[in-house]
RNA sequence: GGGCGGCUAGCUCAGCUGGUCAGAGCGCCUGGUUUACACCCAGGAGGUCGGGGGUUCGAACCCCUCGCCGCCCACCA
């Protein structure tokens, strides 16, 4: 017996374990079966669920049980991202809160010890999440970045790379984080618009002629000048170029330069350039051999190479500093208020500063290009479509990566290098001394490079690295390529793209055929969820309050929007209650011995309803089926929700009532198997979106061989769809639809059981009032109905295809509220001629139009005449009695 | 500056390749102890589909244009 409620969080902890325990998540070994694999985008290994990853999971999940259901060998799999500097992050942020230790103090042994341990206490929180979620990855198979297998990817990787020229160590400039001290890649910046001001400087010129203004936003710079660019065909300037200004403050001469980079619109068309902190004026330097002045340390603090009176200055104070030198000595020529974007650390946000450094680089144009030719061909289709217009822009115009990061927690950079400086690239140590005596012809000692690789790269590997590159392994030959990404379009660039660059370099052929894109979920508002605004939903607590379930299914249900999701509780709410509905459906099902019959063929139901609701059924499975193939998701879910709710609840069950509670054991029992087959078809439909509650009743209602979880997906013929069953249900619907609105709108009291007149009923009709009699006086709350002649005395008309039905209800009919109720009816037909006939009248249009379009029209007009004429018919009797 | 989304009932959104497509859920209003379900049932009100123009026999849906809102990329003279 079912209990009246689903209660999830008794239940779902425990069919969780059920599956896991039936070994449902590993993969099917079945030599036959399709290979379907997908791989988690990793969430950080310390981080805790939020509602994006409760949105991306559930898609993914969603796909994984649909492909498991249709006998798929289903390979979900699971695994954690070490995200170097997130992670480093906050391990430095609890050492300072314990005691103001930095990892410097620590060393670089103990601290990264010290984050192994914070992995091992809080590691397993959002694996445990994701169980909650129902995720049904095989977690068997579960990975972390920088597990043993991984970093030997990563190892190979880097060193093949290298010895390919593709990855390389240069000195240029970096986008330099001074608070974390490290580098970061382009993608990591983040441009903020900010205050700021030009200030104009002026320069003098060395030979006492003049001087020339300059113009900027960063001071403090001017100290690394070496060069002012005017246009070459900037006129004013022609004369001066060649000669030099002395560098106020500093004393330099530089000289005046001619370069197609400065703008003669702009400010005073004349340009500072300082190559050492500025990406544009490195790019001058270089075309005009100027030399490179580093002004700041790593903590972007003034260094040696500035006047004494400057050095140890952060850049801040420094830049104040200048600004009064310039205007003591009279040269500060205007100060211009601004705002402009400054680019900021994503993570630490603070300002950076283009510097100077030797990193390793990846040669990312060179692998983009078959990145790129791949999407082209559609050997790796992106859905939406439009998003791969945002993966050719960014990899059509890709720069180098700079993959190294001055950290220590990450992959240390498989580099050593000799006394001399010289570099040897091998995949441990070993082969690196090797190297070196073979280099210099005896053991020298090597000192490994310090720093680790960017945790992207360790990523971009992820989709051969977890199937156990580089060993030839066999899930590795039976599940790359994946079949579908499922992931958010914030990291396109960050992932998908170096997933695919790198994918098809190593393994020669694309990591996944589909990457679907999911939206961006915030709060009620729009606003983007952070811990700062306090809008945050915790997956978790909704998972408490409303089961993983309705959760799972708000989220497939608004997973169509485009860009982001504003979730409510509201709606979780709604499809909450959407579950309960579909466990009372069971719980009807239940009382009423509807089980399901083993063997049982619902193509021989003979009953009009059986017929009818079996196709419907098939209807919702083709629609559902179809849906999910396309990761239509928020239309598989609207699917399933108008079926079981709007189609088998609030129609076929209500139905079934007076057949169940009938003398008619046959029908009886035809009734009670379709009911159960429909029942199970809707189980296991929902069961990718719904799976615990469906898993539950699944195992409630009949016995059973196996889990839902690993029950084969319906295949129905389409052969249920039965046509004259469905027009003739949809009249019966029409019907009693009728007859309840025209009893709502005459307020006729529900007790009331009032007889129905059926006028001018053609033969097919009085089939159906025959056949559905009982169900006509049920649903309609009737006394009787039955065909006449004529409408009786102080009936209230409606029009029901070719018939008139007269509801007698003499006794509450209001003269003027049926007046009114008549002209309303009588003027909708009279605008629906109207707009009918001037289309038919139109003589393009009978020319244009296809023939079914017209014909169409034609009925439709024909039945509006008909069905108005009746009403007006039906409004002079009423006058005639007033 | 370049690109991409969005603008449809009070709210959140569906409306695929132009022809009952003007819809759903929530909210609101009216009525309901119909033994599966009040996490429910029946009924109802509410929108000139952002503005303007065009294409078409016909446009929420195609084209142009304008206006807001949001995002991404580039830009620190």
């Amino acid at each position: 017996m079912l209990d009246k409620v689903f209660d999830p969080q008794a239940a779902e902890p425990r069919l969780y374990d059920a599956w896991e325990a039936s070994g449902a998540f590993a993969p099917r070994d079945d030599a036959a079966a399709r290979p379907f694999c997908m791989v988690i985008p990793p969430p950080n290994v310390t981080g805790a669920l939020h509602i994006g990853h409760a949105l991306n999971n559930t898609l993914q999940d969603v796909l994984t049980r649909f492909a498991r259901m249709r006998g798929d060998a289903t390979l979900w799999l699971p695994g954690t991202d070490h995200a170097g500097i997130a992670t480093q992050m906050v391990v430095e942020r609890q050492l300072a809160a314990e005691g103001n230790i930095s990892r410097r103090d620590m060393g670089r042994e103990a601290f990264v010890e010290r984050i192994w341990d914070w992995k091992a206490t809080s590691g397993g929180t959002i694996v445990r999440q994701l169980r909650r979620l129902g995720a049904s990855c095989d977690w068997s198979r579960e990975r972390f970045t920088l597990d043993e297998g991984l970093s030997a990817a990563v190892r190979r990787v880097f060193v093949t790379l290298h010895r390919q020229g593709l990855i390389y160590r240069d000195k240029r400039l970096v986008n330099w984080d001074p608070q974390f001290q490290t580098a970061i890649s382009d993608l990591e910046v983040e441009q903020r618009e900010v205050d700021g001001c030009y200030w104009h400087f002026a320069y003098p010129l060395e030979d006492g002629s003049g001087e020339i203004v300059v113009a900027t936003t960063r001071p403090e710079t001017m100290l690394g000048d070496t060069a002012v660019a005017v246009h070459p065909s900037d006129e004013r300037y022609t004369a001066l170029v060649g000669k030099c200004v002395r560098l106020p403050i500093v004393g330099r001469p530089i000289p005046i330069i001619a370069d197609d980079y400065a703008d003669p619109e702009k400010g005073s068309g004349a340009v500072k350039i300082t190559p050492a902190h500025d990406f544009n004026d490195f790019r001058v330097g270089q075309r005009h051999h100027l030399p490179l002045i580093n002004i700041l340390d790593p903590f972007a603090r003034i260094n040696d190479n500035a006047p004494p009176e400057y050095r140890g200055l952060d850049r801040f104070a420094a830049r104040k500093k200048v600004v009064e030198a310039f205007e003591a000595l009279g040269l500060l020529r205007a100060i211009e208020p601004t705002r402009h974007a400054v680019p900021h650390g994503d993570r630490s946000g603070a300002v950076l500063e283009p510097y100077l450094t030797d990193q390793w680089w990846v040669d990312a144009k060179t692998l983009a290009q078959p990145a790129i030719r791949a999407v082209e061909e559609g050997r790796t289709l992106f859905e939406p479509r439009n998003w791969e217009k945002t993966y050719f822009e960014w990899l059509r115009n890709i720069e180098p990566w700079c993959i190294s990061r001055q950290l220590w927690w990450g992959h240390r950079i498989p580099a050593w290098y000799g006394p001399d400086g010289h570099i040897f690239v091998a995949e441990d140590e070993a082969g690196a001394c090797a190297a070196a005596r073979e280099h210099y012809g005896r053991d020298e000692a090597l000192r490994q490079d310090e720093d680790v690789l960017d945790t992207w790269f360790s990523s971009a590997l992820w989709p051969f690295s977890t199937l156990g590159w580089p060993e030839q392994t066999p899930d590795l030959h039976q599940f790359y390529p994946t079949d579908t990404l499922v992931t958010g379009f914030d990291i396109i660039f960050f992932w998908v793209a170096r997933m695919m660059m790198m994918g098809l370099h190593f393994m020669g052929e694309v990591p996944f055929r589909r990457v679907f894109i999911n939206a961006l979920v915030r709060d009620a508002q729009g606003a983007k969820m952070s811990k700062s605004k306090g809008n945050v939903l915790d997956p978790l607590g909704l998972i408490d309050t409303y089961g993983a379930d309705a959760l799972r299914f708000t989220l497939t249900a608004m997973s169509g929007q485009a860009r982001d999701i504003k979730l409510s509780t509201q709606r979780i709410e709604g499809y909450r209650n959407f579950s309960t509905k579909l466990w009372n459906a069971a719980r009807f099902c239940e009382i009423n011995g509807c089980v399901a019959v083993p063997g049982f063929d619902p193509g021989s139901a003979t009953a009009t309803v059986n017929r009818w609701i079996r196709g419907e059924t098939f209807k919702a499975w083709a629609h559902v089926t179809k849906s999910l193939e396309d990761c239509a998701f928020d239309d598989a879910a609207g699917a399933l929700y108008r079926f079981v709710w709007n189609v088998y609840c609030d129609w076929f069950l209500e139905f079934a009532k007076p057949i169940l509670n009938g003398a008619d054991e046959a029908a009886k029992a035809e009734t009670r198997a379709v009911a159960a087959w429909v029942l199970e078809t809707i189980l296991k439909l929902l069961h990718p979106v719904m799976p615990f509650v469906t898993e539950e009743l699944w195992d409630k209602t009949a016995a059973r061989d196996g889990l839902l979880i690993t029950a084969p997906w319906p295949d129905l013929p389409d052969g249920y769809v039965d046509g004259p069953a469905d027009v003739e249900m949809n009249w019966l619907v029409g019907l009693i639809t009728e007859v309840r609105q025209l009893r709502a709108e005459m307020s006729v009291p529900p007790s009331a059981r009032p007889p129905l007149a059926l006028i001018g009923a053609d033969p097919v009709t009085l089939g159906r009032l025959a056949r559905h009699r009982d169900l006509i006086l049920t649903l309609g709350r009737l006394a009787s109905a039955e065909p006449a002649a004529a409408p009786p005395a102080g009936s209230a008309p409606f029009v029901i295809g070719e018939a008139t039905g007269a509801l007698a209800i003499a006794e509450f009919i209001d003269l003027a509220a049926e007046r009114a109720r008549l002209d309303k009816e009588i003027a909708g037909h009279a605008a629906d001629i109207d707009r009918t006939a001037k289309k038919l009248a139109n003589a393009d249009f009978i020319a244009r139009a296809p023939e079914e379009v017209v014909e169409d029209n034609r009925e439709r007009l024909a039945e509006a005449r008909n069905a108005k004429t009746r009403l007006e018919a039906a409004k002079s009797r009423l006058e005639a009695l007033a």
